[in-house]
DNA sequence: TTGCCCATGTAATTTGTTACATGATTTA
DNA sequence: TAAATCATGTAACAAATTACATGGGCAA
């Protein structure tokens, strides 16, 4: 919360939700609504944002935000220093799902993979959009750059889904022994497996 | 917890732990050992898990769970089926600081993308061993299939650390105007910026 | 005038963590 | 014999969600 407000002062907890779901969702997290309400009252409670009602001069009462001098340096505080900021946290339910594969009736885990990389090619349109809402102007700079790597992660994301994919399908029409044929009458009928070797190039040098 | 169990039979809930901690965490997550042995009770409350003390013949006294066919049926309820399994979370406190890279102090983000990566390349190999621990027994197939998902994943990460760096590098000695020279007296030196346009091939045909 | 978006909140519940407590067995 | 690992738990707390409740403004 500290942090959109200092991009921009005066949004109401109603508009950071929405600024969330824009953003910040797409690498980190968008909070519940209630959680955002929650948080703002927490957090001029301890001074570091301060708020005004709107008066009759808008249409609508709402309650706006604006963090204080002691916000900022809270924030800066969080945000400066190479102190370590921990590991990305990744819950993929559709790895797990392929994970427990053996429970699965055979058809499923192809369409549920698909319909991860269709929902990941809409995400990768909403975070195109956000990269295009941000402008060009300087102080989108770093937002930009966290798009980016977003742009790409989710590029990275189709991929993977494609290779699952593969994977997948080699499972299902031939294991490894390379020896067995007409398993099931359509052998070797599957995509032609992208040639792709097991990957042996780990840039190690650490 | 149960489709731990699924895969093997007569595990302690420590044993459980360290089996996600090596690999349920590189694509979902690994529970606190507390919280373990807590759902442990709960499935027992609820039928879908038995356990067993160990008596006298095992040096160590502890207490293994298996699952029953109630369980079974219940996980294989929640994995069978193409009900959506939701999108996936992604929590990536590294992203998170740099889209607040205006509060950083200047050489900040590159040391915390530099140790970003050196922890990715670390996850790598441990991804590696899982993997390799699986063997090639055909009952570790899906399992197999969700650590390949992460080795290739963790690589991406990698590039993706890579591909910030580059972009953090450009914003630091020269925005794109493209018409500005010694900067700071040593522009143009960081490295070569690894040619990489801004990716306009999206496999949008959804 | 109906339904959607704006706008704010409360309450209950779920989910998960950390810190603490205990003690046995193995290994250096 | 000290430290690490195995093994199980309790209690307090923190984080976050869902469901519910309320009401004004705007557009079809």
């Amino acid at each position: 919360m500290l942090g959109l407000l200092s991009f921009r002062d005066g949004r109401t907890g109603y508009d950071l939700k929405k600024w969330a779901d824009a953003s910040l969702r797409f690498f980190y997290w968008s909070p519940a609504i209630s959680q955002i309400y929650a948080e703002l009252r927490r957090l001029e409670e301890l001074g570091l944002v301060t708020s005004r009602r709107s008066g009759p001069e808008e249409p609508r009462a709402k309650r706006r935000y604006t963090i204080t001098a002691d916000g900022r340096d809270a924030l800066a505080a969080w945000a400066e220093g190479t102190h370590d900021c921990g590991p990305p946290v990744l819950k993929h339910p559709l790895v797990l799902r392929v994970w427990l594969g053996h429970l699965a009736v055979p058809g499923t885990l192809r369409t549920l993979v698909e319909r991860h990389r269709d929902r990941t090619r809409a995400a990768l349109r909403d975070v195109r959009e956000a990269l295009a809402g941000v402008g060009a102007a300087p102080e989108g700079d770093f937002p930009r750059v966290a798009l980016g790597w977003s742009e790409r992660q989710h590029l990275a994301e189709l991929e993977l889904a494609e290779a699952m994919l593969a994977d997948l399908e080699r499972l299902r029409c031939g294991p490894p022994d390379g020896n067995r044929r007409a398993l099931d009458g359509r052998a070797g009928a599957g995509p032609p497996a992208p040639r792709r070797q097991h990957p042996q190039d780990a840039p190690t040098h650490g």
